[in-house]
Order: C-alpha cells, then sequence, then structure tokens
DNA sequence: AAAATCACAATAATCGATTTTCTCTTGACG
DNA sequence: CGTCAAGAGAAAATCGATTATTGTGATTTT
C-alpha cells in the first residue's frame, strides 16, 4: 500500500520513469511543449523536422506521437502526419463543464468517504502549493515542485478519496487538457490576474470541513473563473 | 448538422475509415482481438511474432500497439514490449461504479435538456438493437449491424442529449472497457443468462417518460446486474 | 478565364538491418 | 544448498533507406 510522498512527481509531469527510451524522451518535451503551448495549436508536427531537431529517427519521433495521439494531444490522419491538436472556446466550455460535473461528483465522495488518509494527503498537497507564489505559474515548463506540477498534486488530492481510479483518470484527463487553454490565457495580454491561493483556500477548508455545499460551489466557481479568463485571453490574443 | 443516419457505424466498430493504413488496420484487427479476448488479458504482445502474422513491418505493429495504449487495451513498458491489459474483478468494480456515476449524471441531463433530435435518435437506436436477438451477442467479432454495435449505439444514443462531448467520451471509454469483461463472462461455462430485452425496454421507456427516478435506478440495476454476470464468469473461467 | 490534368517536390508510411537491453541458463563461490 | 555473476540467446528499440501518397503549380483543355 504505497502511502506518502515518494519520488513526490506530484502528477503533472512525466510518471516516475527517469525516462528509459529515447521515444519517451521526445514523448515528454513535446507533451511539455504542447501544454505549455510553445507548440500551438493547430501546428503542423513534421516527423523529418521533429527528428533532426532532437537527432533521433523517425521511428522513434512516430511513436512518441502515436502516444501523444492517446494522450489526446496531438491528432494524427492517415497519410496526412500529425498535427497539434487544435483549441477552440467551445470545447474550453465542454470542458469546464464537464470538470465540474466530474469532480463535484468525486469531491462529495471523498469528503463522504475519505479517511484520516484522505486528510493528510490533501493538507499535505495543500501547505506544498501555498509555499509557491502563484507569479510562478508562468513558468517555462511543468517540472517537479512547479506550480503547475502542485496545483495538480493539490485537485487530485481534493478528489483522492472518492475510491474510484476511473473517476480520478478522468479527472487527470480533463486537468491536462484545461492546462493548455490556461497556458493560452496566461500568454494573451489581459494576463490573468486572479486570486488564485484564496480561491484555493477556500477549497481546502471546505473540504476539511466535510462541507459539501460550500465546497462544491466554490469548486465550480473556480473553474468558472478559469473559463472567464481564459476566454478573454483568447478574444484578445497577443499579435502575430 | 449531420443528424441521422449516414454510414450507420453506429459506434463501437472501427470508425468511418475504410483503413487508409496498413497500421490502421494492424491496430482495428487486434483491437477486435482484445476485445473480445479472443488475446486474453495479460498475454504478451511480440512485436517480431505480430509482424509475422500480419505480414507486416515491425514499425507498423509497433504503432498499432501504440495506438492501443492509447485505447488502455494494451499496456507498455519501455525494454519490456507490450502486454494485453490485465482484467481483474477489483476494477471491474470501480468501473461499474464509475460508469453508473457518469452515466446517470449524462442520463439526468439527457432526460431535462434533451430535445426531439434527442428522442428521435434514441427511438431508432432502440428500434435497430430491439430486432437483434441477444443469442447473437455471442458474434465473434463487433462489426456495423451486430449486437454488441447496436448495443453501444443504444446506450451512447440515451446519454446522447446531455450536450457534454467530453463526457460522452468518458461513457464510451466504459463502455469499451466493460465490453472485455463481458466477452470473458460470455466464455465462462455460467454462460449470461439474463433478459437483457426487458432490462433495456425499461430503460428506453422511462426515459422517454422523461421520469428520471426510474430511468436512473433501472441503469443502476442493469449495471449491477453485468457486474454480478461478470463476476460469476471469472469465478469459474473455463479450463486452461 | 476557369476547370481539368499532369509532373514534380515534399512528406508520410513502411520496411528490414543494426544496436541495445533484457532474460534465462550455467557454473563458481559463499 | 542458495546466491551471485558471466554469457548466450531473445526481444525491444532505433536507425536510415525505400516506397507510396499528397499537395502544388505549371500546362493544357474547354
Amino acid at each position: 500500500m504505497e502511502t506518502t510522498a515518494r519520488t513526490r512527481s506530484s502528477g503533472l509531469t512525466a510518471p516516475a520513469a527517469p525516462v528509459r527510451s529515447l521515444t519517451s524522451a521526445v514523448h515528454a518535451s513535446l507533451r511539455a511543449d504542447i501544454l505549455t503551448c510553445r507548440l500551438p495549436p493547430g501546428e503542423k508536427l513534421p516527423i523529418a523536422l521533429l527528428a533532426k531537431r532532437f537527432d533521433v529517427s523517425l521511428s522513434a519521433v512516430r511513436e512518441a506521437l502515436s502516444r501523444l495521439v492517446a494522450d489526446g494531444f496531438v491528432i494524427s490522419e492517415d497519410q496526412r502526419g500529425f498535427r497539434v491538436t487544435p483549441l477552440d472556446i467551445r470545447d474550453l466550455e465542454d470542458l469546464t463543464r464537464t470538470r465540474i460535473e466530474i469532480e463535484t461528483l468525486a469531491l462529495r465522495r471523498s469528503m463522504a468517504e475519505g479517511g484520516a488518509e484522505w486528510e493528510a494527503n490533501l493538507r499535505e498537497a495543500w501547505d506544498a502549493l501555498r509555499q509557491v507564489p502563484y507569479a510562478l505559474a508562468r513558468q517555462p515548463a511543468p517540472h517537479d515542485g512547479s506550480w503547475a506540477d502542485l496545483h495538480f498534486a493539490f485537485h487530485a488530492a481534493l478528489v483522492g478519496g472518492c475510491g474510484l481510479n476511473w473517476l480520478m483518470r478522468f479527472q487527470r484527463t480533463l486537468f491536462e487538457q484545461s492546462e493548455r487553454y490556461r497556458a493560452l490565457a496566461r500568454s494573451a495580454p489581459s494576463g490573468d490576474e486572479r486570486d488564485a491561493h484564496s480561491e484555493h483556500l477556500a477549497l481546502f477548508e471546505a473540504a476539511m470541513d466535510r462541507d459539501e455545499e460550500t465546497a462544491v460551489s466554490a469548486l465550480a466557481s473556480h473553474y468558472g473563473r478559469t473559463l472567464g479568463l481564459v476566454r478573454a485571453g483568447v478574444a484578445a490574443p497577443k499579435a502575430p
């Protein structure tokens, strides 16, 4: 029963493995570039070019791309290669609503069934997150201990007591997908000025108090705010 | 606004594309074998062997396997190759509970918000399903118009009015994962003797009546029954 | 001038050879 | 006896070459 701190790769960043294959390395690198929008949505991903850039063979790139397709970050069409999955505002709305639905579900279950272990993990995640200033959220890439990484860990800990692995997997998928929209919003001129700290704090306290209604509404407004910010950011994208 | 009957690839079987690349063909074939447990859970998938069997190169197989990893039907470990994702009873329970949670959510939304189009699609899916005897569920592989295919289409239609694409995607994922357990149960000596027809009928009628509570409980017991059958089937697997 | 056609360049898909990493066996050593 | 280590064999990962497809733009046809 692996419980607490191990390698402390909180989650968002690549799984524990310290890169055991070239393919994995390329996959991780591309993934980070996509998550942060350094590789913009819709961008063509020419295999030969990438192979040169990473100094590996075509096959390695191809397989890395296949994995990204699996993750939903890249799309492929037979005979027409790969491209970064496009983003659009309609998808973001769908994503956000689904996120609220799923996490509400999971959060309720966690609060109802979560034991001491859940509480401990949640507190730990919150303690770690609170110490990193939100300003660092713009860090180039997520890595162990980065704000993005701790942010994910916090939200994962919130629903970590629900007892349903599949639900948590979906939560993760949705979180990662949203990450790209967040990156987009951050790069926009309007920036994102928000008090993430107090939003998270409210969430944390309501959860620890097992106050379902407060927690659930805090969650919904937290995500609603994210949606608003991204919408504003996308509406006024930086000049080409 | 693509609405009604087109190619009528109801869903479970491979997407419309008539196999545009070798890789896609291998992927589809392996996928079908895994879904039906012709390739048993946990089975090693040696690349060279598969390449010979399908008469294609290593790369093609490798990429097909990568895609299956994405689908969750295959797992891979760097340097140690691929194997069919194992099944276990704990996962099935998780899967079933999550399924009930998610579909309940989606079904409620559909009933609350679904319009005439939703009703029409649902009726169409039900009419198609009711005409195929459940006995044919044992058909070797899902294909357009097979019971498995129509069964999926029916459940997809049920939640098709929820308005959340992500939720529907998850519904699909869960359905496909369950398909493997169903196959397992069918192959077991205890078989699965059940009145799927009336279970589906009850579901259909409650949904059309917009009777949320009845529909939701019908859904839960429908899946609960599936769980029970599979459990029985797995407990008494056919001899090695 | 617009549409259809053809040849060429660019890019993706596929292949089979080569290199690297694991795994299993055999035998020495504690 | 059980543990550990070296080495042969098997399998996976990687590579770069080859083949097939697509897209483009010039050329021809209506």
